[in-house]
DNA sequence: GCCAACGTTGGC
DNA sequence: GCCAACGTTGGC
């Protein structure tokens, strides 16, 4: 059972959208880059639980809790010559992209990254690190322990 | 819109 | 395998 932060940019998909999404659950499709499909495949778990992440947006942060509720499966976009997230050499024999499912636990209130970053217990946080830009990235018990604390 | 930081691509 | 050029992310 691990912990994960997962960023959407709420333009795209929201934390509103996963609320009143059928079962309340979304396939996170799109993500091309090799460490976080990796995270996805190797690595989540039925159960595991998610940060769900608002970024580029007005004000970044954490606006909810989402759990894996599908181990990761081929992306179909990337077979669609028409999605923005095709890629010419993903084959279906030999897919490059997948993806898990996550379903909605709660939705919270919205933690801004400005106050993340003013939690000494926080500052190793990977999200907080300088250049992060990676899309999914482990989150730790304690880091979670305490982000519960306060939502 | 800017730009720092990072990832990917492709020539050599 | 190196690395310059380019593209993308994402906060501000």
């Amino acid at each position: 059972m691990r912990y994960w932060l997962m960023k959407s940019e709420p333009s795209e998909f929201s934390i509103d959208d996963l609320v009143t999404a059928p079962k309340k659950s979304t396939a996170w499709i799109g993500v091309r880059n090799y460490q976080a499909r990796n995270f996805m495949r190797d690595q989540m778990q039925l159960g595991d639980l998610v940060l769900f992440y608002h970024s580029s947006c007005e004000v970044p942060g954490i606006a909810g809790i989402a759990e894996v509720s599908k181990l990761a499966y081929p992306d179909e976009t990337q077979f669609d010559r028409k999605s923005d997230y095709f890629d010419p050499k993903a084959t279906r024999d030999n897919p490059r992209w997948v993806h898990v499912d996550v379903k909605l636990v709660k939705k919270t209130r919205l933690v801004p990254l400005s106050e993340l970053r003013g939690y000494p217990k926080l500052a190793k946080m990977q999200l907080l690190q300088r250049g992060n830009r990676l899309s999914i990235t482990p989150v730790d018990p304690a880091e979670w322990k305490f982000i519960e604390g306060i939502l």
